[in-house]
DNA sequence: CATGAATGAGGCTTCATTCAT
DNA sequence: CATGAATGAAGCCTCATTCAT
């Protein structure tokens, strides 16, 4: 330890450098957090970068743009998590009443209950503004959810646990409920004398019930 | 009556038209439409005012701020009108399955299917910013709704139609899927690609279905 | 009195006809009370105009704009009123300190308590604004003004009464206490918590008199 | 150190210039003379800004708002002098008489003939509109000035040099010229027509000598 | 690369002025 | 003549974006 040249001294660039890498990835998630509080509108670039721990001017570096910022939230927030949702349901061994619940609260536990589920109700809130957005959001987000929930259907059914009902309808049905957290979570939820009304893993225990009973589900054959 | 040649009709191009009386609905009206459209902070009121046809400083006449205008939005699309759906409740005739299975359409007709369900996806978008407006939209629009589906719930219980589930839960499955049509209808419903793809009348069928089985809904005892 | 018809009917138009002819006095009223009390672009022309008790387009029907509205009550507040104060200085039969200090309290009673020393700070205050109007000023109440006094010390110094003083600056030294009084009515002579510390006419009375020993007064000779 | 041709000389066209420092003073600096020049409300602060050689923007960089920038040029120009100057007063070694004398004179030098009686104008003018900036120069001007001159007046009397006179009506005295001197300067005193009438040493030496000769000065006890 | 001072287009709001009734 | 609803230019202020350091 001859010289003490890694400490960080005066005019060390070391930090700066140090944190090069995950800049991004520092301000996309400042961004998540306050597009989520307040909307998009309403978040200023300067908060983010301050939150990032940078300044404005570097936030530019990364970003075109507030509204590139933004898609990049969105990207970097829902893609790539449905493949090892995928083979979740590949591998499950369960009865598909299970898998629909184990489904619905994975959900609520790596998504509804995280900052992700600000995403759902971002896009739901400001899709229109961004005509871009809403189709990459489409693709990757809701088209691989839907089919990720129609294979569970669909495995209900081809198990014979599932009554042969319309798939489609049958998928909404099961949206609704995570729709309807996600929004809870970030609307009136955030208000202390609302937040206690609702347990949402009770709220989902009992929608699960609703579903399955609507369903008609039985044991699966001997 | 052959023609009403003196009627200022619609098309008329006069500027300058004194229509004191007409002028808060108007505007009233273009402003849901482009709130509803492109968000609160997006809309600009001198396109409110544009749409409405009047100028910007006419818009300042009626409506102090462009804060004040959002509110009288949402008091005159949600407001006030939960009084004659409690009457309806109170003097529908059928079983407590016919009831929910007609409240949850007629919400569909009257609120979901207009620009009024808009106003529930902008307050659930935008409300963090007005605590003011959140807590009159609690006060004066969720707890009234909140009170009529318990009432309808607890009435398929008191005759025997229902089974004695939590009322609570069971309030927020049904509002489950209302919120979902309304954020369905006013983000991805808007694009023509998705639109067809959900029915939601088929859609609200299915989920009185699921829900009446949910409740295991029996046949009121003979 | 055979029938009642100069009783104000509902649509008589007597009642407006009646003050058809006081209608721009009544307005320059309104506008001298606002302009004093609020300076020139503090004042609105609606609030002239209710103060006045008509609207705000009968206000243009009488001045074509605003700034001719403060140019027509600087006329109206300050003209022809030189000619009723040289006649009382020509008709004086007393001493000229007597004369100067007769003329200061008229000052103040006719206009330093006033309204009127409302316009002399309005002018202060306003005048680089309308450089048409300072001349104006400058011409029909400053020339005349100055003359006046001017004639007062000369009496006094004919009449061997005061020292042959410069004129000039006597004339300056007689209106600083005037201005200053005029000032501070309508700037911290407001407030209640200052409006008592001074007392105008003892004040004025203080100054005659050191005004008079600055002219090194002597009785007027046998 | 022959030429020091690196330094951004006074008249670089340069944009953007970065002088965080001076930037403050010069917003004020402009400040001062529009408002001075125009009244507060008829100045914009877009052309404060363009005096200053800024943009809009940039000001509301350093003062939040309109009113604050006025606020802080009432701060800047007239307070924190009187520490100053009641040194002076305390340290003079002279008479009495040549004290007022100095001291009036001293105000037109540091005050009266500079922009800062423009300062005094203004708030005479527009304090009405402004009751906490009314307050603030009534605490912060008005008293410490009063409080000097009846220093100035008191030391007099003790010292045996003054009639003992009224304090109170002897400082309005005093302070009746400064107040004319600055009105003045700053509304017909512009106008090069009627520049030349007064000339304001001259007549501050008339009216110390009326003051003094009103107050009886007598030759400080041999 | 990082900074943050500077920019200026654009939004909300006011209010003098107009004009159909 | 009188009204007051309507207009739109203009002002204050914000904030996404730029760029000299």
């Amino acid at each position: 330890m001859p010289t003490a040249s890694s400490s960080p001294s005066a005019d060390t660039p070391a930090k700066r450098m140090r944190r090069k890498e995950s800049r991004p990835s520092e301000l996309l998630a400042a961004a998540l957090d306050l597009f989520v509080e307040k909307g998009f509108a309403a978040t200023r670039v300067e908060e983010v970068a301050q939150r990032a721990g940078v300044s404005k001017g570097t936030l530019f570096l990364y970003f075109p743009s507030k509204d590139e910022l933004f898609k990049a939230v969105v990207r970097q927030t829902l893609a790539g998590r449905f493949h090892e949702w995928s083979d979740e349901v590949d591998s499950f061994t369960g009865s598909s009443a299970e898998l629909l619940h184990y489904g619905m609260h994975s959900w609520w536990e790596r998504v509804g209950n995280t900052q992700a589920s600000g995403m759902t109700k971002l896009m739901l809130s400001e899709a229109q503004n961004f005509p871009e957005m809403a189709a990459f959001y489409q693709a990757e987000v809701v088209q691989p959810y839907h089919s990720l929930v129609q294979r569970i259907l669909q495995r209900g059914v081809d198990r014979g646990e599932f009554a042969a009902v319309d798939l489609e309808l049958a998928t909404y049905a099961v949206t609704a409920p995570l729709i309807f957290l996600a929004m809870w979570k970030h609307s009136v939820g955030t208000h202390p004398c609302t937040a206690s009304v609702l347990d949402p893993l009770r709220y989902l225990d009992a929608q699960v019930q609703i579903l399955l009973n609507g369903l008609r589900v039985r044991p699966a054959p001997a």
